[in-house]
RNA sequence: GCUCGGGUGGCGAAACCGGUAGACGCGAGGGACUUAAAAUCCCUUGGGCCAAAGCCCAUGCGGGUUCGAUCCCCGCCCCGAGCACCA
């Protein structure tokens, strides 16, 4: 390896200063349009998305910033390799968030979404991102909205949006509805007020119809196995059947109750049934006797909220004075109405099997039920009474059932099955946890739901002509008692004519949901500025699905099954020819704090300004992706940003001194190139897997030996690294570029080319262990054999020393190691 | 409770298919240059024993499979995220 070391005579080479290079190049850029892509004509598209941010008061803090750099990589990536990309960001901002911030700050969101997004602006676009910002766009826009009131009226018009009575929480101090996740402990996360439950007309999507549907194509995302996990498990498929048992005497004779279970092989140890409290039966099936009992006990659960309803410890219950008959035993058993059984969830009524259910155990328990056993473990007595609930399916044999004994539980599920199909009192079912969306919201801030009712002709959609329905702007748009939006209190606005016979009408005055604009914004980002429709049908057969999606997995679930769905009824109306809107998606990790979540609660946001400004956005931008592996985040902290820094300046000076005049005639040194020749493949290899630390360290690695003992490079050294660095330092690289004379743009330069044959070194490394103990390692040529391998390694005094006499088994792995055993 | 991640030097991490554990960076120590400092460059840096050659121990803990385990299997402990009475 070349050592000398040149002096190196350089003039005026002048100092790297980030900030006049990154204004330079920031300027640069938007004067020449070059991160506007030609959407219509653009040839070999390639559509990078990242998910759009919430423009919020306190500003972009590196967390978001780690996620756009990491996309923005990747996109910059694709266009060193040809696409034309395009890499658009929007606004996601409104909804409930936003809502409370202005009221808390006692501005109109009208007035402070539009400063958030300016503000947002300028730190995204110091960050250097190749952002096309003349496709924009804010979901609170009335060009934006109005399309997402006309993705509800193709849902209504398809049937897959109806309304119903709903239980919301409700926070008697705040006045106001709350999501689930803000109750917290059965109280409002920001007063502390416990929590009622109120019954609401909302309106709802048909999500569950597309469960199956939802699920299954999960198999054929490529996506990060642990948002396809996250999705599987929330849509929750169980397989099992639905069973009936006939009511008996009470207050009802003849109907019988239905219920769903996974476990059918247990039926014959249902020794009670229970019921929802919600349960259209329960007036029914209550006798007189035990009617104040009932009426206490559901006025009590109606009463608790949805979050401490389901996080009761105690199981409480109460008995209807019914029967029914065990379809198997041909007994009569108990039925019972408990909040621990949920209406939304199968037919809202279980039969109960305390022998193999630790719900029912505790339940039979706490009000002294029967339990019997039907299930065994291996070497169990059957008779013997159980002290807990069996559950283990796995290893159960069925005991006390008639002529299933014996049998396995998988054999008994399907043979129970048949026998009470044949009786007409059961059928094999599927059932899914996914419940369908509720969009309605009692706010303020979110796009009006396009509906009018009238008298006579009930609920109207408001024709697609007269879209957007705005949203007016109201000064009073804090949620009062009433429960319902504050719209409702301005008549002006809501008093208007049926669009059928245009009597005075009422409109909805219920905001959507935030994710509803969300579900569908990468369909707009190419139509932006097309007003006649919400995506164009060409543009979008052009970039559409989605190349590439990066997004936090906080959104593993509800906005990407979202998003699924709305592309699924899209297509099915055969608006779009694709169903699944993402073909890849890669969940980046989180950058937390101190060990927590940034949030200025805890006070623990890094806000990215002052590190631009210390360091550089190109400093800054390879140090984030350099703290760790991207797609599992870390905890971030300054310290070695340094060390990223040293390495541009080195980068900056080896430029520099092979610009230099004296420099030209020298020559590469071989060893140097091979390096990076590999390092070119490393690099081009760790991109696209999101390996960008490893891929950063391994140009750090080249940079050590490109710049070894201030050895003087020389342009063919130095001037494909610019070309690798350049997703990660988008400035330093373009000025770089524009020194070796290469031309306007390095991201028009292409990617460059590694050599195979450079990149195979001709000797390696052999490991030689004896017994499995490394003993030495030997330089040997490349293709050798074991015999050869065999022959070096016992020639070698200082390796052959530890084996007594010759060795027995050999272990040859060619290119790696040998293991010699005595 | 369930489902996913994760646990490797002083610190952030790497090891892509079961094959040299700790690449790269920070920090620390030493050296060169300098009147000095900064910057830059070079060397050392998991722990223990030893004068040295060398040896032993080490990837949360305990077992197992294997010639060989950070990696696979079984049983635990700890941290993080999500879900949470889903029959």
């Amino acid at each position: 390896m070349s050592n000398s070391v040149n002096p190196t005579p350089v003039e005026e080479t002048p100092a790297y200063n980030p900030a006049v290079v990154e204004q330079k190049w920031q300027e640069s850029w938007k004067e020449r349009q070059t991160n506007v892509t030609d959407i219509p004509n653009a040839r070999d598209p390639f559509y990078a998305l990242m998910m759009f941010p919430y423009p919020s008061a306190e500003g972009l803090h590196v967390g978001n910033l780690f996620a756009f750099v990491g996309n923005d990589i990747y996109g910059r990536f694709q266009r060193l390799q040809g696409h034309n990309v395009f890499e658009p960001l929007g606004y996601d901002a409104f909804g409930i968030h936003s809502e409370n911030y202005a009221l808390k700050v006692g501005k109109h969101p009208m007035e402070l979404i539009p400063q958030n997004i300016t503000n947002f602006r300028r730190q995204l676009e110091r960050a250097g991102l190749m952002v096309d910002w003349s496709h924009s766009l804010s979901t609170t826009d009335p060009d934006y909205y109005k399309w997402t009131q006309w993705v509800f009226l193709q849902l209504l018009k398809q049937g897959l949006a109806y309304k119903k009575h709903a239980a919301v929480n409700w926070c008697p101090s705040c006045k106001t509805v709350l999501a689930n996740e803000q109750v917290v402990g059965g109280a409002c996360e920001r007063c502390d007020t416990p929590v009622e439950q109120r019954f609401l007309s909302q309106w709802f999507f048909r999500i569950s119809d597309y469960a199956a549907r939802l699920l299954g194509n999960l198999d054929q995302l490529d996506w990060s196995e642990t948002t396809k996990t996250a999705q599987r498990n929330w849509i929750g498929r169980s397989e099992g059947a639905e069973i009936r048992f006939p009511v008996k005497g009470a207050a009802a004779e003849g109907p019988s109750i239905s219920v769903f279970t996974t476990r059918p092989d247990t039926v014959f140890g249902a020794t009670y049934m229970v019921i929802a409290p919600e349960h259209p039966m329960v007036p029914a099936l209550t006798s007189a006797l035990y009617k104040s009992a009932v009426d206490q006990y559901l006025s009590r659960s109606a009463r608790q909220d949805v979050v401490t309803r389901k996080s009761n410890t105690e199981k409480t219950g109460v008995f209807t004075g019914a029967y029914a008959v065990n379809p198997a035993t041909g007994k009569d058993i108990p039925i019972w109405i408990s909040d621990y059984v949920l209406m939304e969830y199968g037919t809202g009524a279980i039969m109960a099997v305390p022998g193999h259910d630790e719900r029912d155990f505790e339940f039979a328990r706490m009000f002294g039920l029967p339990i019997a056993r039907v299930v065994c473990g291996e070497g169990e007595d059957a008779s013997a009474p159980l002290e807990h609930a069996f559950t283990d399916s796995e290893r159960g044999i069925i005991v006390n059932s008639g002529p299933f004994d014996g049998m396995a539980v998988a054999t008994a599920k399907r043979e129970i099955v048949a026998m009470l199909e044949e009786k007409g009192a059961a059928k094999p079912v599927i059932n899914y946890r996914l419940h369908d969306w509720c969009i309605s919201r009692q706010r303020y801030w979110g796009p009006p739901i396009p509906i009018i009712y009238c008298d006579e002709h009930g609920a109207v959609p408001v024709p697609e002509k007269d879209l957007p329905v705005l949203l007016p702007h109201v000064d009073d748009f804090k949620p009062d008692d009433s429960g319902v939006s504050p719209l409702a209190r301005h008549e002006a606005w809501y008093v208007v004519p049926c669009p059928e016979c245009g009597k005075p009408s009422r409109r909805e005055t219920d905001v959507s949901d935030t994710f509803l604009d969300s579900a569908w914004y990468f369909l707009r980002y190419p139509s932006v500025g097309i007003d006649e429709l919400p995506f164009d049908a060409g543009l979008t057969k052009k970039w559409l699905p989605v190349d590439s999606y990066i997004g936090g997995n906080e959104h593993a679930v509800l906005h990407l099954l979202y998003s699924r769905f709305i592309t699924m009824v899209m297509s099915d109306m055969g608006i779009i020819d694709f169903e699944e809107p993402f073909t890849r998606f890669r969940a980046h990790g989180l950058i937390i704090r101190n060990g927590a979540k940034m949030s200025k609660s805890r006070g623990n946001v890094v806000i990215p300004d002052q590190y631009i400004d210390k360091w550089g956005a190109d400093a800054f931008r390879t140090y984030l992706m350099f703290l760790g592996p991207f797609e599992e985040g870390g905890d971030f902290r300054d310290a070695s940003i340094s060390g990223v820094k040293r390495f541009l300046d080195r980068l900056w000076a080896s430029a520099a001194v092979a610009c230099d005049s004296s420099a030209l005639d020298r020559r590469a040194d071989p060893d140097v190139m091979r390096k990076l020749h590999q390092t070119i493949k490393k690099v081009g290899e760790d991109i696209p897997r999101l390996s960008y630390n490893t891929a950063i360290a391994a140009m750090m690695e080249y940079m050590n030996v490109l710049r070894r003992g201030e050895r003087t490079p020389v342009r063919a050294e130095v001037e494909p690294l610019v070309q690798l660095v350049a997703p990660f330092a988008p400035h330093v690289a373009e000025e770089l570029w524009e020194k070796f004379g290469r031309g306007e743009s390095v991201f028009d330069g292409g990617w460059p080319a590694y050599d195979p044959a450079l990149v195979a070194e001709e000797t390696f490394d052999l490991v030689v262990q004896i017994n499995g103990k490394t003993r030495g390692k030997l330089v040997v040529p490349r293709g050798i054999s074991q015999e050869e391998a065999v022959a070096a390694a016992l020639a070698e005094q200082s390796v052959s020393k530890f084996l007594a006499g010759e060795p027995g088994k050999i272990v040859f792995v060619p290119g790696r190691l040998l293991n010699l055993l005595g």
